[in-house]
DNA sequence: TCGTACATCGTACGTCGTACGCTGTACTAC
DNA sequence: GTAGTACAGCGTACGACGTACGATGTACGA
C-alpha cells in the first residue's frame, strides 16, 4: 500500500479527535449519557478501546469536548439588529439545541472549565450587551439572568416525561392525575387540567418568559 | 436478646430507607455523586452492599429519593406575606439548598418523576401565585420563569470553580486571563477586570436577577 | 415446636475506565 | 539500504461498579 492510499484510507476511515468527539455525541444523543461508554464508542467507530485514548486523555476529556461541540452549534447573536432580537435569537437557538442534545445540560454541572466555544459565545454575548448600551456591571447582570434563564429553561424541559401535546394529554390522565388527589393538591389538579385542554408548547412556554425579561432589562441600559 | 433490645438496636444502628438516603445524601455532599456508590455507601452505614436493596430498588430509585430529600430541605412559600416577599423567600432558600448539594441539579436532569416532597413544593408555590390573583395560564407562566431562574442559576454556579471572592481573584489573575488573548476576547477581558476588582457575590447576583423577574411579572396579576 | 416473614449478607457475573506494553507502519538521517 | 523515531492502534488485565441469586439467622404467631 502507497502512502498515498495510506492517506487516503487515514481520512476516510481512520480516527481523529473530532471524529470520537462526534461520534460521542451522536451516541448519546440515541442511548443518554449512561449509554455512553469508551467500548461502545469505540463500536460505534470500529476500532478498539484503547485506540481512543490517542485523541482523549481521559473520558472527562473526551465530556468537556462533547460539552464545547455543543455549544458551537448555537447561533451566536447577530450583530446587525437590535440587542432584543439578537438575544431573542441566540436564545431559542441554545434552547433547540440543548433540547436536540438534553444530557449535555446534566454534563455542565461536573464540568467546571470552558471549552473554546464557549468562550466564544460568551464573548460575542457580552459584546452585543455591552454595545447596547448596558455598563459592565449591568452586562454581566443580564449575561446571568439571561444565561440562568436559557439553561434553567432546557433543565425542566430535559425532565419532562414527554415531549408532544399528546403525550402529554396522555400521562395527564393516566399517569398525574392519579396520583394527585384533588384534596391536597387542588391547584396541581386545576392546572394540569387546564394544561390537557389547551395543549401545551414548550417553545412557546420559552418565549413567553425570555420577551418578559428581556423587555425587564431594556430600561437598565444607557440608550446608545 | 430481647425483642426490646433488638428494637433499640435497630432504631440506633439498624438500616431504613430514611438513613440510606441521608447518608447516601451526606457521601454525595462529600465525595460528588460519582463518588457515591452503593459499596461505599454500604461502608459509610457498616453494612454490606447488598444490604440496602432491601430499602431501595435500585440504585436509580435512590437518586429519585436524595433529589426529593434536597426538595424538603427547601422552603415552602409562606402564607402570611405579599406573594413578591413569598416567592421571594422560597427561591432564596431554593438557591442555598442547591448551592449545598450541587450535583442534586446535574441528576434532575435524568429524574422525570416528581417526588412527593416535590409535588408539595410546585402545589405551595401554584397556591400562593393564583391567590395572588394571577391566571391559571399566567401562574404557569410564572412558574416556568421562575424555576427556570432558580435552576439555570443553580446550575451555572454548580460549575464555577471557585467559591470565594478571593478565590476567583486568584483564577482570574493566574487561569482565565492568560487563556484570554485581549484582542479575541476584549469584553470577557474587560469584564474579568472589573469582577476581580469589585469583588463578587453570587448570593447579591441571584437577587438581582429574582427581583427583576419578579417585578416583571408583577403586573400580569389581577389585583386582588 | 414449627413455619413464615423479615433483615442481612456473600458470592458471582457482566460492564466499566484505563494503565501498560506490544505491534506494525511512515518518515528521517546517515 | 538501514537504523532510529514518532505515530496510530490494539490486547490484556486490574480494580471498581450495579445487582441477580441464594443462603443465613432471627422474631413471632399458630
Amino acid at each position: 500500500m502507497s502512502a498515498r492510499e495510506r492517506r487516503q484510507v487515514a481520512s476516510d476511515a481512520g480516527l481523529s479527535k473530532k471524529r470520537v468527539v462526534i461520534e460521542a455525541v451522536r451516541l448519546a444523543d440515541r442511548e443518554g449519557v449512561d449509554g455512553l461508554s469508551m467500548r461502545r464508542l469505540a463500536g460505534a467507530l470500529g476500532a478498539g478501546a484503547m485506540s481512543l485514548y490517542y485523541y482523549v486523555a481521559s473520558k472527562e476529556e473526551l465530556l468537556d469536548a462533547m460539552i464545547d461541540i455543543v455549544f458551537e452549534e448555537i447561533e451566536l447573536p447577530p450583530e446587525e439588529t437590535d440587542w432584543q432580537s439578537a438575544m431573542r435569537r441566540r436564545a431559542v437557538s441554545a434552547r433547540r439545541v440543548l433540547a436536540c442534545h438534553p444530557w449535555a445540560i446534566g454534563l455542565m454541572e461536573s464540568r467546571t472549565s470552558p471549552g473554546p466555544a464557549n468562550l466564544r459565545h460568551r464573548e460575542a454575548v457580552t459584546a452585543c450587551l455591552r454595545r447596547a448600551g448596558f455598563s459592565v456591571l449591568m452586562a454581566t447582570h443580564a449575561n446571568w439572568l439571561l444565561d440562568s434563564y436559557v439553561y434553567g429553561f432546557a433543565l425542566q424541559e430535559a425532565s419532562l416525561p414527554f415531549d408532544t401535546a399528546d403525550e402529554l394529554a396522555d400521562m395527564t390522565e393516566g399517569v398525574f392525575l392519579p396520583q394527585l388527589p384533588p384534596d391536597e393538591f387542588p391547584y396541581l389538579n386545576e392546572s394540569a387540567a387546564a394544561l390537557a385542554a389547551a395543549g401545551y408548547d414548550p417553545a412557546e412556554e420559552f418565549i413567553f418568559g425570555l420577551d418578559l425579561v428581556l423587555a425587564a432589562l431594556e430600561p437598565l441600559r444607557v440608550p446608545t
